[in-house]
DNA sequence: GCGATCAGCGGCACG
DNA sequence: CGTGCCGTTGATCGC
């Protein structure tokens, strides 16, 4: 195929608000955020009605070189090459460019697509669960509505204990490390300034990394391990137990 | 084009490691660290040697579903649909299914490519050209080595300040936001605890959120407005500017 | 291999 | 819009 037929099938998807699809080698240059250059080599050129902009490499699950929603995809053929550009100014000023120096294949694709994802085992689906069974984590705690949006990020679950103390829960459906501990850290601190009462912290995930741990500890706030398992209709929460490391070690 | 034939051209492909495309209408399940379900629609299903499975829609940069490189691909054709499968074990143990009931196009490509991007502008471009003019910060401000990765996280730039006091730089190349506040402040904590002298906290980046520069305020951290520029073959730092709110405001 | 962080992160939800 | 944060985050670097 050669350049001039890549760039009308290119137009016409464009016009027609198709997929496209290209195959063949390639130079890629891009200028926005970053800036990079990628030589000579055979790729895969995605071009979406919405303007989104695929180059991906024969490996790996992320594309090599892209450009988002939003963009504007031009077409231009030479006599040596098939220049696909794709500009855009949303975040800021930028540009891509896949120059083609040969052309496997080029063909365009109606689709009709008016599903959206259902997705299970969410972080804001275990949420709702876990609110609604905290005695998993410990007898007496009911949840709070009130203040949960901080100016400063949302906490995942605002509770009182049986004495009546606030208690900050944050849920990880992954391991946690450093940044959860932190990001714990600083909702318990906000909310203690804020509200200049007691306030408990509790991080739940189904693992910890040993320095969060520690962190935790040093802070005094608490470790529950959430063991949860993912139906396919839903989630359901299994167990919670505290873990943690005591400090009378024995 | 059949179900058998599809089966065959991308068991074909799999077999001699190439990509393979598939366009047509499926449904897609998955089930592993999370679960999903999407209902019937036009895709895109890119198959990689790898073992890379992507499934896109007609619009947004991100794929609907997929599966990782690692993946065991699978293609079965009966008379009324072809299942293509990616099982892999991981993270944990995953499987991704795409029913196909009509098929538009099942090809496969030899795609050679032995390029690798060459990016700037990035983080570690910035902090290593930073390090070298530290004076753009403060004068009498010099580069040391010593302890600059911490067991809890590596520190972009340690610095002294012309009275000898450790300098903490963390250096952000967009906009900085809570989690970058959060992040100096750790890092300084812990060196203060670790050396017990006074260890400063300097953030630089382009621009920095309201709530992360009252954060910095409260805890005495400073700010510097970092003006850089990305040249085609590397980046260039054009200035740094300390701008803070004043306690003294007129 | 784990652990921590960056990413041209993308995407979403909320104010 | 910005701000914050989750993500089946992925990819990279250091230990």
């Amino acid at each position: 195929m050669d350049f001039g037929e890549a760039a009308a099938v290119i137009r016409s998807a464009l016009d027609a608000e198709q997929l496209c699809l290209v195959v063949g080698a390639c130079i890629v240059r891009y200028e926005g955020r970053a800036a990079s250059k990628l030589s000579e080599g055979d790729r895969l050129l995605v071009i979406k009605p919405d303007g989104t902009f695929l180059v991906h490499q024969g490996k790996g699950m992320t594309a090599i070189n892209y450009q988002g929603p939003g963009a504007v995809v031009k077409a231009e053929a030479t006599n040596e090459e098939l220049v696909v550009t794709a500009e855009r100014s949303k975040p800021m000023r930028e540009v891509i460019e896949a120059h083609f120096k040969r052309i496997d294949f080029a063909q365009s694709f109606y689709m009709r697509d008016d599903s959206k994802l259902k997705l299970f085992g969410s972080e804001r689906e275990l949420a709702k669960l876990l609110a609604q069974d905290l005695h998993l984590i410990e007898k007496g705690l009911v949840p709070v509505q009130e203040e949960s949006s901080l100016p400063k990020g949302a906490i995942d679950i605002l509770a009182r204990d049986a004495l009546g103390h606030l208690v900050v829960i944050e849920l990880k459906r992954r391991d946690a490390g450093l940044d959860a501990a932190t990001q714990l850290a600083r909702y318990v601190s906000e909310l203690r300034k804020r509200k200049g009462e007691v306030v408990r912290g509790i991080l739940c995930s189904p693992k910890i990394t040993p320095n969060a741990l520690k962190m935790l500890e040093e802070k005094g706030f608490e470790w529950f391990k959430l063991d949860y398992e993912i139906a396919n209709p839903s989630a359901k929460i299994r167990g919670l137990q505290k873990k943690q490391k005591m400090m009378t070690e024995f």
